[in-house]
DNA sequence: AAGGATGTCAACCGCCCGACT
DNA sequence: AAGTCGGGCGGTTGACATCCT
């Protein structure tokens, strides 16, 4: 049977060094990444090989992008988050030279706060109770404005076909004022797992439109390309 | 200027899943 | 089939920085 990741009591933990991270990168560039395990005694660290791992992914590794967020991967951002949720590691994989840490630092700092200020909860990407209660029937939806502008916050373009053929999205509202975007688990026209979704998200600039294809088995293709971009 | 409150972010922890034995 | 491990992930922590009173 194998050993254990690593002997806990011989290993550093906390901030590294420049003289860890010197290490690191010039093991990783001689040998490549892989075999996290064996890797701190072959580079000559005494750190755990998770810390390595961490340590290289998150900061060392040299197509980092680093720095302020760009108005466009903050829209990117929120628009993943509605769709996904607390995936970190896809949203960071839509987001080149950023890495999941860095992107749900991000989102627990700056864009979870902007929303609450908004009056979206960030949970859910929904008008919170208190916006629900001032949003009349059919009001329009909340406008989210970034640095780099202004846009209607729907989470995402969503045609739902259920495998029958029914419109599982196709929900009423109700009388006393609340719509069914609340959670209400009388409502069966959201979050099936059975959804077949085509989904659209279009962003403000630059980027073309991209249309993604979410399969059941919570896969999503580009259709331009018919290259999975998540699984 | 001091020190408490709040924000940021690198790093760790613990769990999960697939691969391997 | 069952147990173990490595890698990967999301949640959390804690040190440090900045802001506020």
């Amino acid at each position: 049977m194998r050993k254990p990741c690593c002997e806990k009591q011989d290993t550093n933990k906390g901030a590294w060094s420049k003289q860890e991270d010197d290490k690191l990168i010039d093991y990783i560039r001689k040998h490549g990444e892989g075999c996290w395990r064996t890797l701190p005694q072959a580079a000559g660290l005494l750190r755990c090989g998770k810390s390595c791992r961490l340590r290289w992914i998150n900061y060392l590794r040299p197509d980092l992008k680093r720095g302020n967020f760009a108005e466009d991967e903050e829209d990117l951002i929120i628009k993943l988050h509605a769709l996904l949720g607390n995936k970190w590691s896809l949203i960071a994989g839509r987001l080149p030279g950023r890495t999941d840490n860095e992107v749900k630092n991000y989102w627990n700092s700056h864009l979870r706060r902007k929303l609450m200020n908004m009056g979206i909860d960030p949970n859910n990407h929904r008008p919170t109770n208190t916006a629900l209660l001032l949003r009349p029937h059919n009001h329009p939806p909340q406008m989210l404005k970034t640095r780099a502008g202004t846009f209607n916050h729907e989470p995402v373009e969503i045609e739902s076909k259920s495998p029958r053929g029914d419109d599982q999205n196709n929900c009423e509202q109700v009388s006393d004022g609340r719509s069914c975007l609340e959670d209400d688990s009388s409502c069966g026209g959201h979050l099936l797992p059975d959804l077949n979704l085509d989904l659209t998200v279009h962003l403000s600039c630059k980027e073309p439109t991209h249309h993604f294809h979410l399969t059941n088995k919570s896969e999503i293709f580009d259709s331009s390309t018919t290259l999975p971009l998540f699984r």
